[in-house]
This record gives C-alpha cells, structure tokens and sequence, in this order.
DNA sequence: GGTTTATTGAGAAAGAGGTTCAATAGAGTT
DNA sequence: AACTCTATTGAACCTCTTTCTCAATAAACC
C-alpha cells in the first residue's frame, strides 16, 4: 500500500484520538489506521481487512472500527441499496452526496434541512432529536466525463 | 394471532396488489399477509417469521419480502443504530418519524426537502437522483405520557 | 526489569440472507 | 372433476458478515 501525505495525516489524526480517548498505540491499530487513511471512497469492513496484513485478526479490525465510529472518527453511510459503509467523517453532523457511477461521496454542507425538519416535526408533534440523510445523484466529475445515467 | 379489522384489510391490499403483478395466491402468502397486516411497527423478516407457523420456510418469507418491496407496498426503514427493518409504504415516497420510546413510525407528510436538497446539490454540482432520509425523535404519544427522555 | 492490564488473533459460533431442486399446488382448460 | 402447465414452496445447504471466547501477547507505567 502506497501512502499519500494525506493519507498519513489522516492516520495521524486516528490515532490521536484513539489516544486521547485513552486507548492504546499499537501496531495492528496503527496499520488500519494508515489503511483507512488512504481509502478514496467509503469502504466496508471486509474491503478494508482485504488491504490489510492477513495476521491482522478479523476480530481487531472489527472491533477497531467500532471504537472508529463511537469517536466520531468514521460514520456509517447508507448506500441507495441499503449496504451500510464506513468513511471518515470529517465534520460533526452532515450529510453525503453519493454518486452512483464513481462511488465518490462528497459532504454536502450548507443545508438547513434542520430548519425544515423541525418545523414540519413539530406539526406532526413529533420532538426531534436526529436525523440520517444521504442523497444519491452524480457527481460533476462523471457528468462533465460524459457518464450517461446508468 | 388475533386479527384486528385494519390488518384484515392491509392483508387484503397486499394480495390484491400481488394478484395485480401476476403472482399467484397461495396460502403462504395470505398467511404473510395476514401477519404484515397486524404489525403495528416496523419488523425484521425474521420478526416476522416467529409469528409465522414454522411450517412457512425461511426462503418464503424472504422471497415475499422482496416481492413486496420491489411492488412498493413495503419499504425499508432504516433505524438510528443502522438496522435496516421493513414497513408498510402508504404513500409513493415519503420518509418517517421513528420514535425511540415506543418504536412507532409516522410518514412525514408535507415535507419540501427535496426542494431545499435541489438547490444546496446544485451548488455541489450535483445531479440529484434520490434521497433517503429518516428522522429520529419522540412521538407526540410517548411526550404526552411524559415519558422523559432514555 | 517487572507488573498490570488492555489488546490481540485464532477459531468457533451466531445471524441474516440467498440458492438449489425435487415435490407441491394454483389456475385455467377441457 | 380430471388434466396440464408452470409458479411456488420448503428443506437443506451455503455464503457472507459480524460477534464471542480465551489464552497468549505487548503497551504503559513503575
């Protein structure tokens, strides 16, 4: 696995934060670290495990993932078919913009969804507390290459 | 299983809509249908299958399942912890109010998002093809009853 | 170096869901 | 009512993903 300047200061940051949560510096969670640093798109655990050293266990990559996601480090998108995968999630809250041909995500930012989820719960007297939301489409670089819609 | 008069008529609407697709009636499927009909929340296929006599296997109700999902007259819902269970769609598309209390699902009615996401994709360069989109909350029910937050 | 405790990997196991295929049973026909 | 054709079924088997157990290992701190 080559590894991108980027994708090393992505790693550095995991692991910053496995650290201030507390938890331990070791090789196996260094590597997936540096793993996840160099993923383009949003990837399932098992893609992942596939780029990693087959001495690392099922169970660590599993269980790493997990701690990823409890710190806000990784989120969990929804694709159109219902898969779930994992990407590293830069902001807070936010949403993505999936495109079906290249399988790039973008963060979509700039949405005041909140504002017209919270008026139109309150209609319903429904108290808000959260929300999922992942937008499909295609992205400007597969409509400026021409792609058709599939 | 206690047959209420709405699940009787909800069972009677799934067969109809089967009939409409070609497929057969078979009693498999009426008993399915009798069982979506009672369902006062969203269900996993397994959920479903403990309240189906065990003769009914496993392939069946997944087979149906999906049948039903693809006529339209279920959908998926996806719940706040990722678990994905399934649902009946009243309307064409719409999204839910899920309530963490109580576990009921409201459709959201009256909803302009899909304006608001046109304009915010559009900035991204972004061909908005769908969207998926849950809210998570409390109902007006479990409010009322002062259930306190969990 | 020694101690404590989190972490690991291997293997087993669980869970959801799909596939195959011979047997069955709708639905229309005669 | 019997007959035919074909969709449908259920049992078993399989795959894929994820979790659990537990003895061995290795961080981190003294």
């Amino acid at each position: 696995m080559a590894l991108t300047k980027r994708g090393v200061a992505v790693a550095d940051q995991i692991l910053e934060s496995l650290d201030g949560r507390g938890f331990r510096s070791t090789a196996p969670r260094r590597a997936l670290a540096a793993a996840i640093g160099e993923q383009d798109h949003h990837f399932t655990a098992e893609e992942l495990r596939k780029q990693l050293p087959p001495s690392m266990g099922r169970a660590t990559v599993y269980r790493t993932l997990k701690i990823l996601v409890d710190a806000g480090v990784l989120c969990r998108v929804l694709l159109e078919d219902g898969d779930l995968h994992y990407q590293l999630s830069h902001h807070g809250h936010h949403h993505h913009l999936l495109c079906g041909h290249c399988g790039s995500s973008q963060d979509l930012t700039g949405c005041d969804i909140e504002d017209v989820l919270a008026t139109t719960s309150a209609r319903h007297g429904f108290e808000l507390s959260g929300h999922w939301l992942e937008v499909y489409g295609r992205c400007r670089n597969c409509i400026e290459s021409g792609q058709d819609a599939a």
